[in-house]
RNA sequence: GGGCGCGUAGCUCAGUGGUAGAGCACACCCUUCACACGGGUGGGGUCGCAAGUUCAAUCCUUGCCGCGCCCA
């Protein structure tokens, strides 16, 4: 113990701590028979960097397990990263592009060995920059969507569902993101409005006999046109239905169909149909016949047109990129006179109409999304989601704040078969090996080599067998039994009946070649799993049962009320018919995540976790806003308003940049960013220093007792009911996932209650005399009341503020443990005291008239006044006689006088209650100031004495109020009226 | 077009069917022996607009205006 620096410094004992809680394994202590309490945390990516919107979720997140394993339980926070597939992958292959190297140079085991390689040295930073924040995670089991555990989760999911037909392999339109060469999901397709064109077209019918006009905003794509349609109930084109178009450049024949799909209201009420790159005419074509195996396509991975498989596009345009085969469609419309140009409102003439389009971009490529038709892995996501709309329906899962539940309900509703394959090296590959299909006892081999436009090594599959198993071993024996014993099944590069040679080089036998699909999981698709695959499931789907034991059952004050948290210490096991899961962790207790994610990632956790564990994963979910940059807007690079949480820490501290989180996330809103409030927070983390260090050189120090200390000053069992009070509070708070609330109720207390009035009321008590300590019983107790409300501060700011409190834990004394493992203070009801309550309250508010009645008549603070008190009732009498040196000191008195009566003359007048405080002033007090200040208190005091009387006054309020409003309402006009009186008497005493 | 949210003191935000709050900023005073990253005091709001329900509306309902987000 050593005495405390005069200013904060945070740098010094960040750090320090943070090294020191880990070496320590305090984070997880080993607390057999304790409840658990689990969160898992969204996994960052493996490339990411700590940004302020980590900060704000884990920061919410910590406070949460800080709590709990104060409250004694079993506190896990599961971390770990994210092998985020397409990010990752980009990392690689742009140090390999700045190298003057190509991922395809290498081959896919050299490539993958190469981002394992660069995630092992730089990846994972992230978790060196939460460990500055202070997150208390589980960094000893820090977990990796990739590990071999994690992995074979996701191979057993992915086997499961589709023994299930859950998953299925599909063709059918996928947004095709060209500039990565992937699929993507939906959600991964961000709209955005551009300005575009609409081009006018018209398609010559075949008999010679005119036209059919079609509207566009990709006129590329009539290149691969199969219908158009018109509305069935379009009178204007009824004679036309049935007869064929000779599309221009192609010369293809198409036919004129019905469809719904056709508004009659828009353009000239007919479109052209290109179901190969469409998704709407995709429909329209489905519903015209069309299987998706016939549906032409135009283009290539990189969205070059490519010959579709009819032959008609015309050498010229094949391998044109689609911008520039949109201008030379155009272009040859045009020429050939089958453009409708667009008249202007100023009759001038122009190739295309403007108009606003909605584009599809992708998220991360930046680049156009292209609907392309293949064969991709696709999860039924409608049958896994209706359980997991119940589950939120029947509450099983609390989704905070509830108005995110009509938005998951929305999407769960309305969900999309989703696309889980894609075209990357970097994932969990896809458990399928295909080979040829067994058809009559023939075998075929229908394989589509599509250019990726990536690399020529990938070929897709399809029309063939395929068999899905969670090893090579499994996948080679499902294939032995479908082929028949006499049939030699090896693995190969591609799925292929293979004439093999003997050593002589003679033809032998055949053998099968089965190949596993090149194709890698949707990240999202593996991290679905974080809250059961990180628990050891599937390998240990029931361990070691929870048994309750008694060291839970405290700090439940929380009975009877309706929380978003189960605080309640008695810690329920979870379970499934009896059995704990996963060691009672799972469902995890919560989760918190930002709202942006609660498709991606939160939703998909619900539907995976409650198919494989036939239970929510999480019996609540948090969902929190974004953190804005000062101005309101979104933060981002490009626009170059990013606020880096590390500068914040380094220059105010993680505590300070914690509590600001946690102080302004109130639920439902977003977080501007506001330095000068985080700079506010570092200050309250230096006010509490130094209220320590005031309490370290009075002789206050460590408490010994968890209960509050016996007292007699009512100064002390105020105290001590306003610690508990905001015990209460806070516990609520936290209960209620009001992080604000709970951060707030600190703050108030700490600063205006303990340091404003509690130490200044104490320091009579225990200073004494001409620098020596007081001593005797009334200074012992408050030393110890002192210390003891000091400790509950240290522990209840502890989550919230986890290095300062525990730096100043460690100084204030000896300790049986780190504050990090303390105990939760109690909220014992039994420490309210509302007769002292009441006297601390009057005291604060003579202290407080008095220096207002001084400052507002400018009299110096160095000048010490004689107060005299009249008409004080026996009870005021004894407190004034309790407080004496209290007042003395903090009103700045020299005596006190207690009369029957006094005439006032040159005096300062104050009322509080029934007693009128007098400080006489002769030859100081400007009268007219005091006339002024009394008469300001008179109508005050009258304003709120006539708007009551005007209430009580009318019939229909006392009649149909509640009856404890009217007691009220009568209760505050009498005190408002007697108080008008004798601030009345006041003025007329000053003559 | 559908859904959600927001509009309260100069700024950032709480809040409640019964006299409107915090932090910061602002003004004045104080280098008082924990703290000037401090202490004390004070000024400042027709709670977006309008109507309705109610004894009573900033709070509930409806409409409108403005802003933001998500989905189609």
């Amino acid at each position: 113990m050593t005495e405390l620096a005069k200013t904060f410094d945070p740098a010094a004992i960040e750090s320090r701590w943070a090294a020191y809680w880990e070496e320590k394994g305090l984070f997880r202590p080993d607390r057999p028979g304790a409840a658990p309490f689990t969160i898992v945390n969204p996994p960052p990516n493996v490339t990411g960097a700590l940004h302020i919107g980590h900060a704000l979720d884990n920061t919410l997140q910590d406070i949460l397990v800080r709590h709990a394993r104060l409250q004694g339980k079993d506190a896990l926070w599961v971390v770990g990263t994210d092998h985020a597939g397409i990010a990752t992958q980009m990392v690689v292959e742009r140090q390999m592009n700045a190298a003057g190297q190509k991922r395809t140079d290498l081959t896919r085991e050299e490539f993958v060995s190469k981002v394992w390689a660069w995630k092992e040295e730089s990846g994972g930073e992230i978790t060196q920059q939460l460990r500055r924040l202070g997150c208390s995670m589980d960094w000893k089991n820090e977990r990796f969507t990739m590990d071999p555990g994690f992995s074979k989760a996701v191979l057993k999911v992915f086997v499961d569902l589709h023994k299930q037909g859950l998953i299925y392999r599909d063709k059918r339109l996928v947004n095709w993101d060209p500039g990565l060469g992937t699929a993507i999901s939906d959600l991964e397709v961000e709209t955005r409005e551009i300005k575009g064109s609409f081009w006018h077209l018209r398609y010559p019918l075949e008999d010679g006999s005119g036209f059919i006009q079609v509207a566009t905003t990709r006129p590329e794509t009539m290149l691969a046109d199969m219908a158009v349609a018109v509305n069935a109930s379009d009178e204007r084109y009824a004679a036309l239905v049935g007869k064929n178009v000779r599309l221009p450049i192609t010369g293809r024949l198409i036919p004129i169909i019905t469809d719904d799909h056709a508004d009659p209201e828009l353009g000239s009420g007919a479109v052209k149909i290109t179901p190969g790159h469409d998704f709407n005419d995709f429909e329209v074509g489905r519903r015209a016949g069309i299987e998706a195996r016939d549906m032409l396509n135009m283009l290539d991975g990189k969205a070059n047109v490519t010959q579709t498989s009819d032959g008609l596009i015309p050498e010229a345009f094949l391998g044109m990129e689609r911008f520039a085969a949109r201008k030379a469609v155009v272009q040859q419309l045009k020429d050939a006179g089958f453009l409708v140009p667009h008249v202007d409102k100023d009759g001038e003439e122009h190739d295309a109409e403007p108009r606003t389009i909605q584009t599809p971009y992708g998220d991360r490529s930046g680049v156009v999304i292209e609907p392309w038709l293949t064969d991709q892995w696709y999860v039924d996501a409608e049958t896994l989601a209706k359980p997991a709309i119940d589950a939120v329906r029947s509450g099983a899962t609390k989704i905070v704040p509830k108005s995110w539940e009509k938005t998951y309900f929305n999407w769960m509703e309305n969900i999309q078969p989703w696309c889980v394959s894609r075209q990357l090296w970097w994932g969990h590959r896809i458990p399928a090996w295909f080979g040829p299909e067994l058809r009559d006892g023939k075998l075929i081999i229908e394989i589509s080599r599509q250019q990726t436009g990536r690399n020529n090594k990938d070929v897709q599959f399809s029309g063939t067998k395929v068999f899905v198993a969670e090893t090579e071993e499994e996948a080679v024996s499902l294939a032995q039994q479908y082929y028949g014993p006499d049939e030699k099944v090896i693995i190969g590069n591609t799925a292929a009946v293979i004439p093999q040679q003997t050593e002589d080089g003679l033809p032998n036998y055949q053998a099968i070649s089965i190949a596993r699909d090149p194709d890698v999981l949707d990240t999202w698709f593996s991290s679905a799993l974080w809250p059961f695959a990180t628990m050891g499931w599937p390998e240990d789907e029931h361990t070691t049962p929870f048994v309750p034991s008694d060291v839970e059952g405290r700090g439940d004050t929380t009975s009877g009320v309706s929380t978003a948290l189960d605080t309640n210490g008695a810690g329920e096991v979870p379970s499934v018919s009896g059995k704990s899961l996963l060691g009672g962790r799972y469902p995890n207790d919560v989760l918190i995540s930002g709202f942006d994610i609660l498709f991606f990632w939160d939703a998909r956790m619900m539907m995976q976790g409650l198919h494989f564990m036939k239970d929510v994963p999480f019996k609540t979910l948090y969902l929190h806003g974004l953190v804005r940059a000062g101005d309101g807007a979104k933060m981002s690079k490009s626009k170059g308003n990013v606020v880096n949480p590390l500068g914040l820490i380094d220059q105010y501290g993680a505590d300070a940049l914690r509590f600001f989180m946690a102080a302004m996330e109130s639920q439902g809103r977003d977080i501007k960013m506001d330095e000068r409030r985080i700079e506010g927070y570092r200050n309250f983390a230096t006010k509490l220093w130094n209220a320590a260090r005031f309490c370290q050189s009075n002789g206050i120090g460590a408490s010994t007792t968890l209960e509050p200390p016996a007292a007699d000053l009512a100064v002390n069992r105020w105290v001590i009911a306003e610690t508990v009070k905001t015990v209460q509070t806070l516990d609520l708070a936290l209960a209620d996932l009001r992080f604000d609330e709970a951060a707030n109720t600190l703050y108030h207390f700490v600063w205006s209650r303990f340091c404003d009035w509690y130490l200044e009321l104490i320091k009579p008590v225990i200073q004494g005399e001409g620098g020596v300590p007081a001593t005797g019983d009334a200074a012992d107790e408050t030393r110890a009341v002192a210390g003891w409300v000091l400790d509950q501060i240290l522990v209840m700011l502890h989550p919230f503020m986890p290095f300062i409190t525990e730096e100043l834990w460690t100084e204030m004394g000896a300790r049986e443990s780190e504050l990090i493992v303390a105990k939760w203070p109690m909220a014992d009801a039994r420490a309210l005291d509302p007769a002292a309550a009441q006297e601390i309250d009057w005291l604060i508010r003579v202290v407080s008239e008095i220096r207002a009645a001084r400052t507002e008549l400018n009299m110096s603070p160095a000048t010490k006044l004689n107060l005299i008190v009249r008409d004080a009732a026996a009870e005021t009498q004894d407190r004034i006689a309790r407080n004496t040196s209290a007042l003395n000191r903090l009103a700045r008195l020299s005596t006190i006088e207690i009369v029957s009566s006094h005439d006032g003359g040159a005096a300062a007048q104050v009322v509080v209650d029934e007693a009128t405080f007098v400080l006489p002033l002769d030859g100081v007090i400007d009268l007219d100031a005091e006339r002024a200040r009394l008469t300001k208190g008179i109508e005050a005091a009258a304003k709120e004495r006539d708007a009551l009387a005007g209430r009580l006054n009318n019939p229909s309020f006392v009649e149909r109020a509640k009856p404890e409003a009217v007691e009220k309402a009568r209760a505050d006009h009498a005190d408002k009226a007697a108080e008008a009186e004798r601030l009345q008497a006041a003025l007329s005493r000053l003559g």
